[in-house]
DNA sequence: CCAAAAGTGTTTTAGTTACACCCATGG
DNA sequence: CCATGGGTGTAACTAAAACACTTTTGG
């Protein structure tokens, strides 16, 4: 084993290599509910089945290209929030051959990622309930449009899972929320996320606080317009110092 | 390039395919300190540079079942704790030729850190000085054997960067610490290992009752012997219901 | 002036830190 | 009986939660 590692060292295009894909878990909060972009496969394997927006890496291209390009030529959207994932590598994950998939998660606004749906036909947008199993992720059931629950192709499923518990992990120590926010949004509004994503109610006064303690927020001035009730102030996400 | 990726998805295998590597940073802490293994490089590029284990995956073969052979085969290190951290696939990362790399992380106590260690002559110890830059990590300062700071050989230093600010930020939410330790410890130990990879002083009475009120400890009722002094409870790690 | 949600002040609680102290052991 | 680190009790501090309350708007 030790000689064939080392032979490999040497020359290692003398070796089956296994494709690389990146495959692409682009999220969303609507109308306080988490969602996730599919895309109905329409051959085999696990045709006519929900998927996860993917493609092949190009030999010249870098992973985190790769990924920016399916946002943009699978999911028509664009300068979302993305981040790599996790890898899978297992070897029968797809029957055809041997694949190994790069999982990038993304997030975008709800009016973003509702204007990018709508002006394509074979998109779809998936709501998720999300029991809680802590950060590492669990089984995620997945609804498109109001049916019964689905089961992903593949091992789409578990990316989703993974995905979900990283937002949750990322929530309150990073800025991953805004990502899911207008450009001026109100507090209510930021709540409102954070309770979709954890699936429990705050406390108003309490997340209020922390949340301007924390001086991650600029107050513009503005004010929310066409309520019947009392305006709620526009703040807006100023990121911190220390990046990331 | 609709166009293209779409014949892809029919035909992947007429495409260029990458290389895919798995790279281990397998890590301790020796005497209070964070230390990584790693292997001087014989042949170019970056000949006679320091760099971390690593090999090609085998197309039947999965990504961790890849890893765990490199620990077995280069670090001749079995039954370590072993996790994914990250995949690098920057176009240029190595001169050769295209290769993705999965970096993992590994964890062992130091005794068998160290008998592992000096049963093989082509290791090598390297201590870490690992300035705080949150959970993201950062540049990592690498001393092999009390010599001058080196660079390691490819991107390495970035992976083992990243490997320093996971384990700090797993630390204390998940039982990482354990798998630094033997299998009875001390809570003298346990302190240890927590300020070793924070780079702080922590209260022992603060550390030892958050400890103990998390229910991860077994009490041994056995002793640490060849003290001068009173000697300290042994415990045993007891893994949490949840698993991770 | 009423409904509705924005926004604030005050108390309670829980978790952590700091510090002082006692205990057990080998020499 | 002394030095050394193990182990414990108590008070102080801090951050968050709970709850009651006041404010501001449109209709």
């Amino acid at each position: 084993m030790d000689e064939t590692t080392h032979l490999e060292r040497y020359d290692p295009s003398a070796f089956e290599r296994p494709s690389v894909t990146v495959d692409l878990i682009l999220m969303s909060v609507i109308d306080g509910v988490p969602a996730v972009l599919l895309m109905r496969r329409d051959e085999a394997p696990f045709a006519a089945r929900w998927a996860l927006p993917g493609g092949f890496v190009g030999i010249g291209e870098s992973l985190d290209d790769a990924a920016r390009r399916v946002l943009a030529d699978k999911a028509h959207m664009a300068d979302a929030y993305v981040e790599q994932l996790y890898t899978f590598g297992a070897v029968e994950r797809d029957p055809r051959m041997r694949i190994i998939s790069v999982a990038y998660f993304a997030l975008l606004p709800a009016d973003r990622f509702v204007a990018a749906l709508t002006a394509t036909a074979e998109l779809s947008l998936a709501e998720l309930t999300v029991p809680w199993r802590g950060e590492t992720g669990g089984p995620v059931e997945v609804r498109v449009s109001g049916d019964d629950a689905v089961t992903l192709a593949f091992d789409h499923g578990e990316m989703l899972g993974l995905a979900m518990g990283r937002l949750r992990g990322k929530l309150d120590y990073s800025g991953v929320a805004f990502a899911l926010l207008p450009e001026r949004f109100t507090l209510r509004a930021l709540q409102d996320v954070y309770e979709a994503i954890l699936d429990t109610r705050l406390n108003k006064p309490a997340f209020r606080r922390r949340m301007l303690d924390r001086g991650w927020l600029q107050p513009t001035g503005e004010r929310e317009a066409g309520t019947s009730f009392r305006p709620a102030e526009l703040y807006r996400y100023r990121m911190p110092q220390e990046e990331q």
